[in-house]
DNA sequence: TTATGCAACAATGTCTGACATTGTAAAGTC
DNA sequence: GACTTTACAATGTCAGACATTGTTGCATAA
């Protein structure tokens, strides 16, 4: 009994030391962002780290001690990423205790291509919930929209194609677009769901996968948007909508393809 | 014009220190919980601040070294709360401006004071967002649906039926209900948002109002809507389902229209 | 041998102070 | 009057320290 107790311990011993080695191993390449939010790039990493080391729900993450010195951050953003992750119930905390995965968000497991799949179902299911919100939207604002709503919406519509142009980046410009049709809609509520699925698209979207691709097809198209919302033209407008979606749950498939 | 400059400027002033005052008045009492978590805490104490200074969205809020000695905690603190409602969607941060509430925290009715017509335009503004996502949710479970959830979906409904009949309270089984085909859609963000929606509703329907009036004429057509997702036939189900809101807003109009 | 209690350690929670980065607004210049 | 520059303020980040609490190992007693 004892020989088993010891083989079982230095069983976890030794796959404590293993997935040490992984952790640091995939911890590697330390972040370098100088400018702007780490929160992202520290959940990335986290979520690499989880990967490699296969951890299944249940299983303690590494100390935020460790997390910061391994990625080279401070301990602060590792506890606001981590934070972030908390309230999502992806992991829970313990004072005195350690973090631990609790979350099945990914499904079955996280293994190295679940996650990609995951990730893209992720940004299907926020597209799958966005389409009739954002259809029902425009909806609304046809019918309520004020003259100077629909000024409004214009002016955004030409920051956003002339950032577009110029290369610059026009995430900002295009949630301010979207938000001008929101705001134009006289439903409050509207704009406060969406404006969540919103950011949680971009947040999938912007870290993973490159921002171009998409904008090269869908961006342009806002321009047939605008006006047909400030036409009034509720059948064109709904055409431009749909075709809107159906050109980025296009990219989003043929991306989640390539990386398969 | 120099005046009219000062004048509007020191509006402005008078303003914003009436304000700065509401807010220490409200941030009078310390926060004091040596053991836990204090996020949760900071950010009730958040939501008084907001509530008395009566902030609404666009507007400022108190700097974070502010938030920090009005309420006793250190920095780290309001800012490990603030991430958290920065990724709810609740504020927007700008390094170097401030942080700006973004959606409106205080919406549907916490305080008493106003009023009914408010209400029931929340209630008609949760009506309108559950709209296309109920029917959308709706197609979903139709394609998406393996038997075992139709057989979930019709124990649910006779239960809500039976509870119905028999005069007791049916709240719980038209929630337990529609969750079911939430459930059945495949897309587990949808059932959030529209949980969340389902619950405001209930929320302000329950108190204001009797609820055996709508419940009359809503409440029988759901045994039409069930028999119409099981038997996977669209038309029908979409068909259900707009008489179902049609009933509902109608009711709300009515007692609107009474209450005034 | 087993069980209990205690002490050392480790991990999260929090505070403080400091510096970096960046938007805003006032001051200065043409 | 319009533009540029500068000072300030607010958020982002880091480092160190201490508090609180769960865990672990060890010594002691039954």
């Amino acid at each position: 009994m004892n020989s088993g107790k010891m083989t079982e311990a230095s069983d976890r011993e030794r796959q404590a030391a293993s997935r040490e080695m992984v952790i640091r191993e995939a911890a590697k390449r330390r972040i370098s962002d100088p400018a702007g939010t780490r929160g992202q790039e520290v959940l990335n990493a986290l979520m690499e780290i989880i990967e490699v080391a296969n951890l299944k729900v249940g299983d303690r993450l590494p100390s935020e001690k460790e997390l910061a010195s391994s990625l080279g951050v401070g301990r602060s953003s590792i506890r606001e990423a981590l934070t972030a992750w908390q309230r999502m119930g992806i992991i829970v905390r313990n004072k005195g205790a350690g973090t631990r995965l609790a979350a099945d968000v990914t499904g079955n497991g996280i293994q190295k291509p679940v996650v990609i799949q995951v990730e893209a179902q992720g940004l299907m299911r926020t597209l799958a919930v966005r389409r009739p919100l954002e259809l029902e939207v425009a909806r609304l604002a046809i019918h309520n929209a004020t003259e100077k709503d629909m000024r409004i919406i214009n002016a955004r519509c030409e920051e956003l194609l002339a950032l577009y142009e110029a290369g610059e980046n026009w995430f900002d410009a295009d949630h301010r677009f979207h938000e001008a049709i929101y705001d134009a809609s006289g439903n409050p509520l509207f704009g406060q769901l969406i404006k969540q699925l919103h950011a949680a698209f971009h947040d999938i979207y912007q870290a993973p996968f490159d921002q171009p691709k998409m904008a090269d097809r869908s961006i342009p198209i806002h321009r047939d948007l605008a006006d047909a919302i400030i036409a009034r033209n509720w059948e064109k407008t709904k055409a431009v909508l749909i075709e809107i979606f159906s050109i980025v749950e296009d990219e989003v498939t043929k991306i989640l393809h390539e990386e398969q």
